[in-house]
DNA sequence: TATTAATTACGAAAGTCTTCGTAAATTTTT
DNA sequence: AAAAATTTACGAAGACTTTCGTAATTAATA
């Protein structure tokens, strides 16, 4: 709960996804990725970006003629503020009630039942 | 998966939320309680809640004068949409991931740990 | 160096959401 | 019935997001 970060947009979140997967990377290398599920026009992902670098939630460093742009902000930081914002606007802060609803929409795996025994563990650990 | 229901935008997710916990509620109702934690012009609230109806989100009632109006959609589905659709675009479709990001946030209490328990057992034995 | 290609900068349009002011309709009060 | 109060209807403005076209800049090529 210490410093507040800025939640970022849809567009802008499918370019953070892309950016923490391959690491600092150009326009257009972000505008291919992006397109491969939705293609959209060059300028349209340069101008996102552009206004990101403005808002901070990016870096950018030019690189000869290109510039090349780095996340400012941790996924899971990032993820966790959005994660936040969504318990409060949706289940007024009922964390573990969404926890529950969505341990019922979907089915772990074995290795996930694991790490989640263990961190139930952890919890009763420290009552 | 079945049917899919349109995203309440924040406002509207506000509205619903009254009206879940109180029931078919006229506009002077819903804006009372909203002004509790932001005051808002009424015609604000009667807007939305009109917008809501053409939507489908809202069925509206005549009640004398008053308009009285009842969600047409589940809180349980409706939270399940929304979560969804947060999964789908932050934490690209891994909805574990983010339970246990959330469990690393937020800590259940006894009840809830019992429940997380119950639901975790269950899965085991349909594995 | 002149031409072409690639990249960035800028501005604006379209869509959505929230907000409110004003007019119209309806009910209540005098 | 007239006046006042309440509620609804309508339209529009402001903010934000996404999208793109065009111009300017920079680099690569002929």
């Amino acid at each position: 709960m210490s410093d507040q970060i800025l939640k970022p947009t849809h567009s802008e979140m499918e370019i953070l996804q892309i950016l923490w997967k391959n690491g600092s990377s150009s326009v257009k290398e972000v505008n291919t990725i992006l397109g491969e599920k939705k293609p959209r026009g060059y300028t349209t992902t340069l101008k996102i970006m552009q206004i990101m670098a403005e808002k901070g939630l990016l870096s950018r460093e030019a690189n000869g003629k290109l510039h090349v742009y780095t996340p400012t902000i941790s996924e899971y930081k990032t993820k966790s503020t959005v994660l936040n914002s969504m318990v409060d606007q949706v289940y007024e802060g009922a964390a573990m009630q969404m926890v529950i609803q969505a341990l019922g929409n979907y089915r772990p795996n074995e290795d996930e039942i694991n790490e989640l025994k263990a961190l139930i563990a952890k919890f009763e650990q420290t009552k």
